[in-house]
DNA sequence: GCCAACGTTGGC
DNA sequence: GCCAACGTTGGC
């Protein structure tokens, strides 16, 4: 099992909406580096799911991936922000993971926490000028902040 | 294939 | 609002 970090704006779809929903198609991803990642992911992978440009900055909880290799739907719709017109049906370019619920820190572990606990080798997100919006967590990584979010 | 111009992300 | 750090686009 790996470990991944989905980064959102809360204000676009928090770690509450997941909560409420359950499950959701993790959408929107338009970035070739980002796709890839998602594309490696498998079954039973854990993603910390990340709040970025909201206050407080940082990871919100966790999710796990359910199903690997879905099209992206919002491809193909015209009133979509992620509208493709490149994409054709028979060749999507965007594939995501669907993940569920598993469970919401009793507090938003944050960015500063993470970066006064992790170089930047250790964990990507704390990298300076880092943009990507999916990207892998080592299993040692990810268990330094399961445990600081225990904490 | 190069690269300048432009657009986006996201922390600060 | 600013700007660093990219990624993308399109002319050549």
């Amino acid at each position: 099992m790996n470990h991944w970090l989905l980064k959102s704006e809360p204000e676009a779809y928090s770690i509450d909406d997941l909560a409420r929903e359950g499950e959701t198609i993790w959408d929107g991803i338009r970035n070739y580096q980002a796709r890839n990642y998602l594309k490696s992911a498998a079954v039973g992978d854990r993603c910390f799911f990340y709040h970025s440009s909201a206050d407080p900055l940082g990871i919100a909880g966790l999710c796990e991936v359910t199903e690997t290799m879905v099209v992206d739907p919002t491809q193909f719709d015209p009133s979509s922000d992620y509208f493709d017109p490149k994409s054709r049906d028979a060749e999507p370019r965007w594939h995501t993971v669907r993940v569920k619920f598993v469970e919401k820190f009793a507090r938003v572990l944050t960015l500063h926490e993470l970066q006064a606990a992790f170089t930047g080798d250790e964990l990507m997100v704390v990298r300076k000028g880092n943009r990507l919006s999916v990207m892998p967590v080592n299993e040692d990584a990810a268990r330094r902040i399961l445990e600081l979010a225990a904490r």
